[in-house]
DNA sequence: GTCTATATCATGATAGAC
DNA sequence: GTCTATCATGATATAGAC
C-alpha cells in the first residue's frame, strides 16, 4: 500500500493503489476535505473505476478501515503468540505501535486518531474492534496469572495503553520530533508500574 | 450555554444560544455533517443573523473552540490555585474532567476528541493550547519539587493524563455506562504510580 | 472494466428589503 | 440587526460510449 503519486497503477494492484492514495489524502486534508475527484486525480484513475471498485467515497473509507484494522489485528495476534508474559506483550504492543508511527504515520493516524463515526456511520467504535479487544485480553490474562493487579479492565487498558496512544497524538501533532521508538521503554516502564501486581 | 431546541433565543443571549446549538449538532453529527442551515433551523434564527455574528460556519467553530478552551483553562488555573501538591492537583484535574464528561459531554467531546485541524486550519493543535500546557506545568513543577520523578515532560504528561483521556474516549464511545467520577481514584492512583518519585 | 461527460443536489455565502 | 430569497460552487453519483 505504498503511496506513489507519479506512477500509474499496474494492473491487479489497482485496488491497493487507490487505497494508498486515499489514505494519503485523508490523512493530509481529512476525509471530508477530500473529494472523490481528488482521489481520482491523484491516483491517475478514472472516476468510473473508483465507483466500480468501491461504490463511492464511503466505500473507499470502509475498505481502508477494514484493511488497517485487519493489519493491526494481525500485529497484536503476532505479539501475543511471540511473547508469553504480560510485561513483554505490552511492551511489544507499544513498541510495534511506535514503530508503525514512524514507518506509516498515515495508517496510525487513520486507525488511532480519525473519527470514523463521522463518516462510517454503522461501524462500531474503533476501541470495540478486534485489535483493541485483543489488547485488553492481554491484560485480562495478565490478571488471571497474577502478573497484573486485579482491576477494572477498562481502567487497566487506559493505564496500559493510554500513555502510548497519547504519545502518538503528541507526535502526530508535532510536539516532538523524536521518533517514538526512542520512548518505548520509558513509556512502557511507567505504564507497567501503574498496573503491575506488586504482591 | 445550555441547549434548548424548542425555545427561541432571548435578546442578548443569542450568541451563546447559537453556540450551544452548534456544539450540540457538531457533537451529534460531526462538524462536516452539519450545515449552516441545520444550525440556523435548530436555533430558530435566520441565516443572516448567523453570518452577522460569526461570519460563517468556520467562525462558529472558532468561537466555540475559543470559549471551550478558555473554560478549560480557567478550570486548570483554579485547580492549580486551590491545590498545592502535585498529587492533589493531578487528581483534581482528572476529577474535573470526569465530572465535565457527565455534565457536559458535548463540550468534552469537542475539546478532547474532535479533530480541529480539519476545520480550523490555522489553529495550533489542541495539546499546545493553554490548558494542556498548564496541565504539563503542574507536572514540571512537581518534578522541581521532587514529588514527580525526573523524566521527559511529554512522557510524564502521557502517563499522568493519558489514562484519564482514554477513559473519556471509552465513555464517549459507549464502552461503559458508569459515570466516570466513580473511576477517579482508581485511574489517578494508577497514573500516579507511574510518575511519582519513590525516593 | 475503464473512460468522459453530465445530472442532480446540497452547501456556504450574499443581496437587499425591512 | 434581522429576515427571506437567491446565487455560485463543488460535491456525489450515474449514463453510456468504448
Amino acid at each position: 500500500m505504498s503511496v506513489n503519486l507519479a506512477a500509474a497503477p499496474k494492473r491487479g494492484e489497482l485496488r491497493d493503489h487507490i487505497l494508498g492514495i486515499a489514505l494519503h489524502l485523508f490523512s493530509q486534508k481529512g476525509y471530508f476535505n477530500t473529494s472523490v475527484h481528488d482521489i481520482q486525480r491523484a491516483a491517475r484513475v478514472s472516476i468510473g473505476s473508483i465507483y466500480n471498485h468501491f461504490g463511492g467515497k464511503e466505500g473507499i473509507a470502509k475498505a481502508l478501515y477494514a484493511d488497517l484494522v485487519a493489519r493491526m489485528s494481525g500485529f497484536v495476534e503476532g505479539v501475543t503468540a511471540a511473547q508469553t508474559d504480560t510485561y513483554s506483550r505490552g511492551r511489544a504492543v507499544v513498541q510495534g505501535l511506535f514503530e508503525m508511527m514512524e514507518t506509516d504515520p498515515e495508517a496510525i493516524a487513520f486507525v488511532v486518531n480519525a473519527r470514523h463515526r463521522e463518516f462510517l456511520a454503522d461501524e462500531p467504535p474503533i476501541c470495540s474492534s478486534e485489535p483493541f479487544v485483543a489488547m485488553r485480553d492481554i491484560l485480562r490474562q495478565g490478571m488471571d496469572r497474577g502478573e497484573v493487579r486485579r482491576m477494572d479492565l477498562l481502567v487497566a487498558a487506559s493505564c496500559a495503553y493510554g500513555p502510548a496512544l497519547r504519545m502518538i497524538s503528541f507526535r502526530l501533532d508535532g510536539l516532538t520530533d523524536t521518533p517514538l521508538p526512542a520512548y518505548t521503554d520509558r513509556v512502557w516502564e511507567a505504564a507497567w508500574r501503574s498496573i503491575r501486581n506488586e504482591a
